[in-house]
DNA sequence: TTAATAGTTTATATTTTTGTGAACTAATAA
DNA sequence: TTATTAGTTCACAAAAATATAAACTATTAA
């Protein structure tokens, strides 16, 4: 029997970025690294959602954190994560794109 | 007020890789163009639920198809799914190494 | 026209994800 | 020692994702 294993551990970097606070969290990080307060006041989320986003991301392993005093710092984990984050934007301006053509054929 | 509309359209790409069944048909589907029978016969996956998740794929936009007589094909709507989806791959590949590095250190 | 093949749709149950508020912990400052 | 700041954890409700089975549709073949 075939072992899909790494389908299900390759999802789950996948799940990491299947939601729109986690999106935007990753666009903040692109290229600076941020302390919970200051990512919290840029996306205006409650802090106990943001600290479980930020948690999620952390474990599934696309965000390091280390703390300073009070103060806990988060960055992306290398910079594939948001290379692959750009690339999938790219496929959404592409798939807006068809749609419009497609719209603009029938109009014609 | 700052429009998030980005995020939610970007994430549901993201989503339509977050699952193990979708991430197995991204991979068989790298290369070629196979029927919804093949895709079928590669993934054991029930034809209802196979069918629910390639038709959820078609309209987020990463896969089209098109009706040959009773065949239906499917193919990556694009090359940036494939891309993206090799670096999140990376991404895995990365972090496990992380992972077993963080062991390594502390069995010696 | 009837049957067979290939796939889709629908209803439904189960599981997972998400958001909220309250209680909690850690580090610093008074 | 007590208060304050910064963030985490927990319990729970609501929403979304997933799998299954049964019924359905479209195309081709007999």
């Amino acid at each position: 029997m075939k072992d899909r294993t790494i389908y299900t551990l390759h999802s789950n970097i996948c799940k990491a970025l299947a939601n729109p606070i986690r999106i935007e969290i990753i666009d903040v990080l692109n290229d600076k690294e941020l302390t919970f307060g200051e990512i919290q006041e840029i996306t205006g989320v409650m802090k106990s959602n943001l600290s479980q986003h930020l948690s999620l991301m952390v474990s599934s392993g696309i965000l390091m954190q280390h703390k300073e005093g009070l103060n806990v710092f988060f960055k992306l984990s290398g910079p594939k994560i948001g290379i692959a984050c750009r690339l999938m934007r790219e496929v959404l301006i592409e798939n807006m794109k068809r749609q419009s053509d497609l719209i603009n054929q029938f109009m014609k």
